[in-house]
Formats: structure tokens, sequence, C-alpha cells
DNA sequence: GCTTGCACCTCCCGTAACGTCAGGTCTTAG
DNA sequence: CTAAGACCTGACGTTACGGGAGGTGCAAGC
């Protein structure tokens, strides 16, 4: 009853439906809208049902459907679309989280170094340091070792740290010497290990072996921080702890 | 000290690293990372220094940079990161609130086609409407719509529905007569047309001119309800109502 | 009658970050 | 001596178009 009857040009199509002239050449050549006429002119017409096609078609890009999709809609009859739509909606799920959690680990790494001027070295090793972890460590155990973390006095980091790095020097110091792990220095070291482990940890075991596994895998990441990583010291080490905990 | 000397081939780095070995061609074509040294068999050789700018440029790729920008951080020493990593976490923010939203989007357009078998039509039309009424309703406006659309009964809705189609007839029949709209079947319509729409926007004026406004800017909408659209229509209504308000 | 301008036409190159051959060279183990 | 890897360069494909070059048909102004 209201149809316009005229053909469009491809012009006009392009005003009334906000879309470009080269859009429109586009999904021609994929085959996707394809004007049955042309004018005498060779110039592309589209009529009632193209116009149809074209506001679907839109319609589906607007939800974020590529292209290939669209067609799949629209030309495959086997094709059923609210299952395109079923698992395009897991697509933006599983991308709208990703850039969610992105956002903020950006936004904590932008808070960390709010202010202060940074160099680009310290900015890479923070990313470095957290993509490490979340391949490691849990959310729940990264969220309780914040809260740990911000527990703690500046002062109380501080004097933490003095200690592993001297435990890191001493236990140097024995393996070179040659000093069995099972002697009283051994066992000393192994006592001192247990004790900053624990007091790292909490108690919690699980915690515990991702850090082994993450130290396993990544060994430079404690070499950049002075902590020894040769296998003589691991070893040196696990006996030290073995034998400390043995004689408990 | 601790440093590893021997310079290594480009899979060996590949492997270290878990890139591949066409990305290291890649970064080296764009200038990004170019081994200085070759061995006598052309083979590149990464050194220490490169190994480290490569785990930079991984490092800020982790966190969704693009190349260029990751050469812009590396090379140009006027080009403060943290301008970069905090334009970049603004970009972020955008895109994940625009899935985020597209994602209640389509969720909410899965659940109100749950179960049912529905055509593609109705699928791309209830695309097409929502995104009309993001343009011309705030999005408190559309809540507040949904929660009065909830509110009301199956009859109740089709009651209503009814009487505006029963309203837009007799609105068609008087302006092919020729009726005059000051008349009393004119006010007649005035009164009806205010009763309906006052009972759908619930007082809200401002919600009222933006049903107007997207009226005016897509007549099929309306065209495809079967309200009549043609100029004539208009103007008889909106004589109809200013009569019938100005003699309340 | 000629020119100008406009809407349209058909190629074709460019984008970001690589994947994936293709065809050739070098080295090393059997 | 030969076959398998590892490496090299070069080139095309991917997405959804943007943008430009160079040509055609048609109406209006000089």
């Amino acid at each position: 009853m209201l149809e316009s009857r005229a053909n469009l040009r491809i012009g006009e199509v392009a005003e009334r439906t906000g879309v470009t002239v080269r859009t429109l050449h586009h999904y021609e050549q994929l085959g996707l809208l394809v004007p049955k006429h042309r004018s005498e002119a060779n110039h592309r017409l589209y009529g009632e049902d193209e116009l149809l096609r074209l506001q679907q078609i839109l319609s589906l890009r607007q939800v974020g459907l590529s292209l290939q999709q669209i067609g799949a809609c629209l030309d495959d009859p086997t094709a059923s679309p609210t299952s395109v739509l079923e698992q395009h909606l897991d697509w933006i799920a599983a991308e709208s989280d990703r850039l969610g959690e992105l956002r903020g680990r950006l936004q904590s790494l932008m808070h960390g170094i709010r202010g202060r001027d940074v160099t680009l070295d310290q900015i890479t090793e923070t990313i470095h340091f957290t993509t490490k972890m979340d391949k490691y460590f849990t959310k729940e155990q990264q969220q309780l070792m914040q809260e740990r973390h911000d527990a703690l006095s500046p002062e109380k980091m501080e004097e933490v740290q003095k200690r592993w790095a001297d435990l890191g020097a001493e236990l140097n110091h024995s393996v070179e010497e040659g000093v069995a792990p099972t002697s009283a220095e051994g066992l000393e070291i192994g006592r001192r290990f247990r004790e900053l482990m624990e007091g790292f940890s909490g108690g919690d075991v699980e915690l515990e072996h991702a850090v082994g596994r993450m130290n396993q895998a990544e060994p430079q990441m404690l070499e950049q921080h002075g902590w020894p990583t040769s296998p003589e010291s691991q070893a040196f080490l696990q006996e030290a702890v073995h034998a400390f905990m043995k004689g408990r």
C-alpha cells in the first residue's frame, strides 16, 4: 500500500540508511546484497526487497555479527539464527570479561605509579610480574597476598625483604663452602627459610605449592631479586629444609 | 654474572619467549626488534639486550598496546609511556563499557526469544527497534518504560493495543471524510489520544517529547504498526489535540 | 556546441598483526 | 652422500571497509 515503488540508486540508499556507497559496493562484492537490476547506464537499482535485506544486514551488524555470519544467517536456510546469536553472545561475554579484567589490571597499574615518575623498565617489569602471577596463582590467592601485603607497614616490609636477602646470601655462601645441608648451619638455614615462608604464606600449603611451581618454571624471576637459583643451591635448600622439618 | 653470553638463534628465542618465528620476523620488518648481528650463514643472532627489549615489547603487548605505540614508547625518548598508558586505559574502559552494554542487550534479546522459535525477521526487527530506542530515549526512560510494561497484565496490554489500533483507524476515517479537527468528533479523537498517551507516559512530559521526536524522525516505525503517518493525519491529530486541550 | 559538474562505474592499494605457504640455502647426523 | 631440520626472503590471505584514480552518462550554464 504505502510501498515506495521506485527503485533507488545507490546514493539514495546510502543516504537513507546511513551507510556509505563504498559499503554497499563491498556488500555486493561479498554477495551479501546484490541488487537485481541495473539502469541502462549500468547504475545499481535497489528495490523494496533489497532495502529490507539491507535493514536486516544492518541490524545483525549492529549486534556485532561478522558479515560472513550475517550471510550465513540470511542465505543458509539450515543455519539457525538463534544458535548463531547464542554462540556470538558467548563470544561477546568472553571478550567483555577479558577487557574488564585488563581494565582492572591497567587501573591498578596506573594507580601504583600515580604521580611518581617511573621508567619504562619498571612499568614493563610490573606488567611481566603480574602476568606471571596470573599464571601461577588463583584470583583468591592473589587477593589474599594483596591483603597481607597491604596490611604490612613499610618498615616491616623492608625488614622482611632484608631477611630474605640475608638468607639468600648465606645460602650461597654455604653452598660455595661445601657445608653439609644436614649440619647445624644447614639446619639453621632450613629453619629460617621455613620461618620466612610461613610468614609469607600464612600456612597456606596450596599457596606454597604455587610459589614452588612458579619458581621452578620461572627461575629468572628469583634471579633478578638476587636469590640463588643454581641447581646446587636448590638441592641444598631442599635437603636442609627436609632435615630441619624431620628433626623438629 | 649470570648472563647467558651466547647469542641465540631465532628458533631458540621463539621457544623461550613463546612467540613464533614469524612474529620475530614481523617485528624486525617493523623496525621494532632488529638483531644487530647475523651469523656467517646470515642467520639472525639475538643478544642479551635484544632479549630484554623483546620482553618489554611482549609486556606492553600484553596490556593491549599496538605495535606502533610500543615502538613509540621504546624509541621515542620524548614520548611519556605513562601518558600513552593513560590514554590506552581510557580506550580499554570505553571498549569494555561498549561490549558490556552490547552483552546486556544481546542477553535480554536472547532471553526474550528463549525457547520459542522465532523467524529471522522477528529478531532483526527487535534489534532494529531497540537500536532506535537507544537513539531517542535515555537509559532511565527505557528502564521506566520496561517497568511499566512489565507491570501490565497481558490482557491489559492487549486491550491498550486494541484501543490504539481503533483510534488509528478512526483517525484515518475522519481524515478521509474531511471531518474538521475542531468538531465534536475531532475533539473526541483528541481526548482519546491524550488519554492513551498519558496512560503510556504516566505524565512524563520529557518522555512524550522523546516519543514525538522519534515518530517525527522514524515514521515507518509507526507505519509498520498500522498507525496513520500521512501529513494530513499528523496535522489533523495535532489540531484535534490542541483544540481538546484548550477546551478542557 | 562545448564545457562543467555531479553521480555513478570499475579497479586497486592500504589498514593490524601476524598465519601460512613457496622456493631456496645452510648445517648436521647417519 | 644424502636427507632432515632450521633458517632465509618474498608474497598472499585475513576484516570491513576508506580512499583514490581514471572513465562514463547526463543535465545545466556559457
